[in-house]
RNA sequence: GGGAGUGUAGCUCAGUUGGUUAGAGCAUCGCCUCGACAAGGCGAGGGUCCUCGGUUCAAAUCCGAGCACUCCCA
């Protein structure tokens, strides 16, 4: 094997797995599935997606390697608003408006655009090596899902549970289409303060100040609010004021809503275009006045000098004519959350219109009973606050957009105004029997996307047919999401699921952190902070990276200071780091903070980490070419040791795989490969594989071990590192791996505690002890490897004298020394740098070799350390409390230490004393 | 304003049921090309565990208050 470059390799092994079939659930196993959260069919793939994705796969990989018959279902959704942004703006390019093209047209143009680059997302999840069932792979407005769309709505609509109604909603004037609440993002933004006089009627010639940050909306004003215990109105309260500029009067009423501190205390009342004054509306019984058509101009109801001006024309004539009337009495600067359209970026309105809704709060409490009971856990638990903080304050869900690209509304009208609700218009006049002559129009309205999403777990496995994939994959085990998806999808497909199913459609929602840039930031186009991971697989060059964060931007003059910024942070552009180091990086931060910082140094600590284990294997295949059939083997105290360390690490990724503690998992990998196998297990190996002293029977065993370790490693570590380990695993030799073609349906690797050989790890310390010792004090003295020096030990008992007899020549392997002696306990030592392993001295005769100075400092300094622990030791076992009420075992520890550091600190003494007085 | 989270080495983060000599990676410093690996090896330095109180024989860990930052909802 040459030099660790995973682009040799990754792809070709993900064609080979996918045309192999393995993805696709087998065997008879437990099943386990999970449902892909669809990305969106217009959507590349972003950090978020590949943190979640890596994630997922390592699951996957883990129950299929386990046993389990495994389900990682695959689809998109359609992106309502996103797709038919993308063909608008295709179309305006070409000179072209939707009108014009029609819904037919533009519709196959929508299809057309999504067979040819849909498929984006889905080759950036093949590299990531993600292996989901593309077999099966669903779009949510494939003729399967919409089957299940429409049976759905038609139910709810039998139920009353679905309904048309007239109301307020968030309305996008540039797309002119309702939005959802999450759909629009609230940015601070600078505003005034409009302060407008409002003249009673009572010709008192008194009038009320009221404060606005939207004067336009005055002219759909129905009222005049106070709170009624202010003082200041109450006899103003029923009074009437006159709306300037128009003919109408409206009255002064009364409003707990109203915050007496704000402003002068008086509010107007715009029921129409207002949130909060829908309310006030709806209690006081206002007219709802609309002042606007759905391209937000003005409309009818409004003045005929201000009718057809668009809402920010019409906000400075309104302010232009109450200023001529002398009626504005003040304007400040104000701070204020202005709501704007997530992908239009235009102001939103609140606005009146006929729209569909969900009655949500029938389907909302099995939907909070099934988190209550425990049938859904929330990994971690305290992401649960987030969803019962969402479904106890739920608003009734408005289900339809007024776009093309989508479900459309199985609802057909008649001339008069009545609605029928059917699967087709077929059934529509059969179940309302309608005559065929009566004409009927469909409604030319789409649903949310988030509708059919929120049936995503059962209509990807083929319902409303009862199939088997439903039957045996349904509810998924486990959905893996970040924490701003819960109120939007988590729980509606919680809802629905329990309404269609009867059962939860997953037992468990990991929720995982936001990854940020490295600063903390969230990572956004407009920010121009944002990764892609393909650029850190396949490396990208600064020029390129800076032409596409500042490619295409909202606002253009951020340019300069996202192309410093990132000329600063990535001088030399990014490296082509492979999929498995990336993938290994999303496993190390995947912890249970809400929010994870990026660091691209940590990448590249993860491929050189694939680079060592890359080279151990080399190593171990370099070494094991002899390999024979012979089973007669002796294993050394090496290979009894790796074996051991072996299991304890199996044992802990399991256990954190079972814990959803993917940073634990990839820790003990790390640490088991980089600091077990590589600096210990293949050192030991090396005094056994090139000694002419080592027999037969040991370097078999050497050989033998170290590529049973290596194979089982490899398999431990495959679900978080595919790619590197599919490309090692078959270089094994069949005799140790088997014949089979891949390492991704080899068993995983369990720990056998038989094999935990505490007499082989017990004594490894010991060895690992006297070397690091050495390595020591040859460190602290600058004495290289290179230069042979004497080590004498001293005071050594029965077990060390044992100890050093049996693994003398790993040691002198180790530590190269001129000679190692155990003195008699009665010799008189030479003057010498000195080491404790436990109450044995170990020693370096300083003639010639060490520095005496430098060696009185190095004792100064451990005698220090070890007081201070003398101390903390000490203070506990004089604490009679401590003696009395800590458990026994404790304070023996205690005693213990205490005994060990004072032995230790007396010998380190009279060592440094007999150094002073040379 | 309501809710939640975070605060541990220069940086990014682990630290499980309270008992560890408080750890890792990166960065820093010293030595080393020794036949797996310089994308490396060996060694070292570096901590007011945000602050103040409390509980406890014992607190990074549990409780309270405060400070700082972040996010979500208004």
């Amino acid at each position: 094997m040459k030099k660790y470059q995973p682009q040799e390799f990754e792809q070709t092994w993900y064609r080979k797995w996918e045309e192999a079939g393995y993805f696709t659930p087998s065997g008879s196993g437990t099943p386990f599935s999970i449902a892909i959260p669809p990305p969106n069919v217009t959507g590349t793939l972003h950090m978020g997606h590949a943190f979640q994705h890596s994630l997922v796969d390592s699951l996957i990989r883990y129950r299929r390697m386990k046993g389990d018959q495994t389900l990682w279902q695959m689809g998109t959704d359609h992106a309502g608003i996103a797709t038919q942004l993308i063909i608008t703006e295709q179309l305006a390019a070409e000179g072209i408006r939707c009108i014009d093209l029609g819904r037919d047209k533009f519709m196959e143009r929508a299809w057309a655009w999504k067979e040819e680059s849909g498929g984006t997302i889905s080759s950036q999840l093949r590299r990531l090596g993600a292996s989901l069932n593309w077999e099966t792979e669903r779009f949510t407005l494939d003729e399967g899902l919409t089957r299940a769309v429409l049976e759905v709505f038609v139910r709810l609509h039998e139920e009353g549970l679905i309904y048309r109604g007239k109301r307020l909603v968030n309305w996008d004037p540039q797309l002119k289409t309702s939005i959802s609440d999450l759909e629009v993002e609230s940015t601070e933004e600078k505003g005034h303060l409009w302060h407008f006089r409002y003249p009673l009627t009572d010709e008192s010639g008194e009038y009320l100040v009221v404060a606005t940050t939207r004067p336009e909306t005055m002219l759909g004003d129905s009222a005049v609010a106070v709170h009624p215990d202010d003082e200041r109105y109450t006899k103003l309260v029923g009074k009437e004021v006159a709306l300037p500029l128009t003919e109408r009067t409206i009255p002064i009423i009364a409003d707990h809503y109203v915050d007496r501190d704000f402003g002068t205390g008086c509010v107007k009342i715009t029921p129409a275009h207002d949130f909060n004054d829908y309310e006030v509306g709806n209690r006081h019984d206002l007219a709802q006045i609309n002042i606007f058509n759905d391209d937000a101009t003005l409309a009818k109801n409004v003045p005929e000098k201000y009718q057809g001006l668009d809402r920010f024309e019409a906000r400075k004539q309104v302010v232009a004519d109450l200023e001529a009337l002398g009626l504005v009495k003040k304007i400040e600067d104000h701070m204020m959350a202005v709501p704007r359209g997530e992908r239009s970026g235009t102001i939103i309105e609140p606005f009146l219109s006929d729209q569909w809704f969900v009655n949500i709060k029938p389907l909302a409490e099995p939907a909070i009973k099934a988190v209550e009971d425990g049938d859904i856990v929330f990994i971690p638990k305290q992401a649960e606050n987030i969803y019962f903080a969402w479904m106890r304050d739920l608003q009734d869900w408005c289900i339809s957009r007024q776009q093309w690209w989508g479900h459309r509304i199985p609802a057909w009208y008649d001339g008069e105004g009545n609605i029928y609700v059917a699967r087709n218009e077929k059934e529509a006049r059969e179940k309302h029997n309608l005559p065929d002559d009566l004409a009927l129009a469909q409604d030319d309205d789409v649903l949310d996307t988030w509708f059919s999403s929120a049936l995503w777990t059962f209509s990807t496995l083929g319902w409303p047919d009862n199939t088997h994939e439903l039957e045996t994959f349904h509810s998924t085990d486990i959905m893996v999401t970040g924490h701003d998806i819960i109120s939007i999808w988590v729980s509606k497909m919680i809802m629905m699921t329990l309404k269609f199913i009867g059962e939860v459609p997953f037992r468990k929602v990991y929720i995982h952190g936001l990854i940020t840039d490295a600063a903390g930031q969230k990572m956004s186009k407009s920010k121009g902070n944002g990764l892609d991971p393909m650029d850190i697989i396949d490396g990208i060059t600064i020029d390129d990276l800076v032409e596409k964060r500042t490619d295409n931007l909202m606002q253009p003059r951020m340019a300069t200071r996202i192309e410093k910024d990132t000329r600063k942070e990535f001088p030399d552009g990014i490296m082509a780091y492979g999929t498995d180091p990336l993938r290994f990086t999303f496993y190390s931060i995947a912890s249970s903070a809400r929010s994870i910082r990026f660091d691209m140094k940590r990448v590249e600590g993860y491929r050189n980490f694939c680079n060592k284990l890359w080279n151990a294997a080399n190593f171990v295949f370099l070494n094991t070419e002899s390999l024979d059939s012979d089973s007669k083997r002796t294993l050394t105290i090496a290979d009894r040791w790796i074996i051991a360390e072996f299991q304890k690490t199996s044992a802990a990724v399991n256990l954190a795989m079972e814990t959803y503690r993917f940073d634990l998992a990839a820790k003990a990998l790390y640490e088991f490969i980089w600091a077990e196998f590589c600096d210990w297990y293949l050192e030991l190996s090396k005094p056994v594989l090139n000694s002419e002293q080592a027999t037969a029977e040991e370097k078999r065993g050497a050989e033998y071990t170290l590529l049973t370790i290596l194979e089982g490693t490899l398999r431990l570590a495959h679900p978080f590192l595919p790619f590197t380990t599919e490309e090692i695993w078959q270089h094994i030799p069949e005799a140790i791996r088997g014949s089979a073609d891949t390492v991704m349906l080899q068993p995983y690797p369990e720990a056998e505690d038989a094999l935990v050989d505490e007499e082989a790890i017990a004594d490894m310390t010991w060895i690992k002890e006297v070397v690091t010792g050495i390595r020591n004090i040859r460190g602290e003295m600058d004495i290289s490897l290179s230069k042979p020096i004497p080590v004498l030990f001293h005071n050594g008992d029965e077990r060390d004298k044992r100890l050093l007899d049996s693994y003398r020549s790993l040691l002198e392997f180790l530590i190269k020394p001129e000679e190692l002696t155990m003195l008699a306990n009665d010799t008189a030592l030479p003057v010498s740098a000195t080491h404790l392993v436990g109450e044995m001295q170990m020693l370096v005769p300083m003639s010639g070799l060490i520095d005496k100075a430098a060696e009185i400092v190095r004792l100064q300094k451990e005698i220090e350390r070890l007081t201070k622990e003398q101390k903390r030791a000490d203070g506990k076992i004089n604490n009679p409390d401590f003696i009395k009420k800590a458990p026994p075992e404790v304070v023996q520890k205690e005693r213990d230490k205490l005994a060990d550091i004072s032995s230790a600190i007396t010998k380190l003494q009279l060592q440094k004393s007999n150094i002073e007085n040379l």
